[in-house]
DNA sequence: CTGAAAGCGCTTACAG
DNA sequence: CTGAAAGCGCTTACAG
């Protein structure tokens, strides 16, 4: 800036003002400047810039997913970097691969850079390490799952009531002895899922079956196993519920290697890359993961812009998207 | 840092030296000074500190994606991430959506942030652009796609001869009437794929046949329409080459929506998610993407580290999974 | 082993 | 409308 500034026959001060958009240069003064600039190839320090400035911004956010390479974590980014784009804002992301020692360390780095907030995806159970830099200014949003020793907003999708609705679809259709496949009890997403599927039996009049109940399921050949078992019992379920991306996966898995992929009924919690192209189309309680992404976002900026009201959680509602999987009759069983 | 320093009395140097790990601080002043940071909850501030130091490092780079929501620059960024992570090194990303102003937009604002490095999946046709920030010590790597009017390193796959392989594949199984469907041959990946198709018929002694090429497809539902149309020829073929992932996703739709997917062969360039599940599971021409992200981090941070070898092009090879489609001989057919 | 001074590239807060 | 001085939080280059 100091050479733009010398080779414009100009004050640095000048400069920086030209290079800020301030109104208040002589525009014959701003041109010589932007010539200058331009022949030097002089490229603003956002950095340096951004240190001197009162309000302490950086314009740049962090991101904290699961695995940028799962397609949730990736939407979610997607989303969060066209609204941050529109402000100028840059998007500095990591994966936590659900390690709590990730989550902190990547937080410590991400402080080091001076983000101005942070939209994270925990992994850990207890973000009480976070509330210093909340305190000192730095806005937080929570995705997916609620933070855990500390006050902050929150986006998640209804998981309770989305897999009610899921279960209801199928009770609906006729069925009475309906299998719950789920993810790791420890996880409250599956607890919820766990709860919805039990509010949508009793709100049938149904009682549940433990025997057809297999939870703390946490990779999609664990689901097939079990899915497997379920299917070769004495009373077979009629219809899965599967509440969980991975275990419907392997759900499917179990159907196809039975050949029963047409004759019992699946629901799976969250929507499949591809799922209306196989056979029969898996239906599916879907997150609107977008929507989820856009509305973190949002709020992220107006705490950075000042508010200071509540944290509260954020609820999207979840949709059921029916292909096909969902709507096959008990009738068809046996 | 000076409070720190206030508190534990001691010089604000002696406080730098401890946060940097120098080994040259009276133990017991450095206990003092670790107590004092903890106590205040001093935070280092890495952008301060990298304006200061000679090298100019930012420890961040950047990297610039078709998309960070498609599973192909989701798997980029996640091998990327990976190696960066053991350097300490944070990753600033955006997506391009295939345009070149975004492209040359995002660019600054990266260089603005003054990341160390650049990995980028290109959108437009002209990276010259780059050179003055090349030049000035920015190292860049390319993949997917070569730079235009610019040299720098660039990793990808060997598009053409994996095409042929694909090809040949089919060949082997006896088919002699293979279309062929491509993304727009403005798009020189497309390009390569395309030369491969017709590497392999030459090869086998066979003529192509315009009347069953497709090329300019740029969406599935596109594809979709003229694998259809190929289908209802006078003289069908009886083996499908669809050269790109959402190609791959119309033939499909095609051969179900007219029921011929287990009459007539596929193999694809790219694996899709759940391709395993489908019926009957797709063969394709699948890159090595984690290696790929991989490869280029290290030749970035190579760079980085001040390589100053010529810049290369490297090619990771693709491979066959052969999983059901495009094993169906053309008996089947008719 | 420790510290006072200068400076990274920029903006703030003043003068003119 | 323009500029000289001070300072953001840190490290470099010197002294001691």
């Amino acid at each position: 800036m100091r050479d733009v500034g010398a080779l414009a026959g100009v004050s640095l001060k000048t400069v920086s003002r030209v290079i800020n958009g301030e109104p208040t240069v002589d525009p014959v003064l701003a041109a010589k400047v932007r010539r200058a600039a331009a022949q030097l190839n002089y490229r603003h320090n956002l950095t340096a810039s951004n240190l001197r400035r009162g309000d302490g911004r950086s314009m740049t956010i962090g991101l904290m997913l699961e695995d940028v390479a799962n397609p949730y974590s990736a939407s979610i980014y997607r989303a969060v970097e066209n609204v941050a784009r529109m402000r100028g804002v840059g998007v500095l992301a990591g994966s936590l691969d659900e390690s709590p020692e990730r989550e902190q360390e990547l937080a410590a780095s991400l402080f080091a850079r001076r983000v101005d907030g942070l939209i994270i995806i925990p992994a850990g159970r207890d973000q009480s390490y976070l509330r210093t830099d909340q305190q000192h200014g730095t806005a937080l949003v929570f995705v997916d799952r609620a933070p855990a020793l500390l006050s902050a907003d929150s986006v998640m999708c209804d998981n309770r009531s989305g897999a009610a609705m899921g279960v209801s679809h199928l009770i609906g259709h006729g069925h009475r002895r309906i299998a719950f496949l789920g993810d790791l009890s420890s996880i409250a997403t599956a607890q919820e899922r766990y709860a919805g599927y039990q509010d949508a039996l009793r709100e049938a009049g149904l009682a549940e079956d433990p025997r057809i109940v297999r939870r703390d399921l946490h990779t999609d050949a664990a689901a097939q196993a079990a899915a497997v078992e379920l299917l070769t019992r004495p009373e077979p379920p009629t219809a899965l519920f599967s509440a969980q991306n991975l275990i419907t996966v392997g759900a499917i898995r179990a159907l196809c290697a039975r050949g029963e992929q047409h004759q019992k009924a699946l629901v799976g919690f969250d929507d499949l890359t591809l799922a209306d192209l196989l056979d029969p189309p898996v239906t599916v309680v879907a997150q609107d993961v977008a929507g989820i992404g856009t509305l973190a976002a949002h709020l992220l900026f107006r705490r950075i812009d000042g508010d200071d009201s509540e944290p509260a959680t954020h609820i999207v509602r979840t949709s059921l998207v029916q292909r096909g999987s969902g709507e096959i009759p008990p009738l068809a069983s046996g």
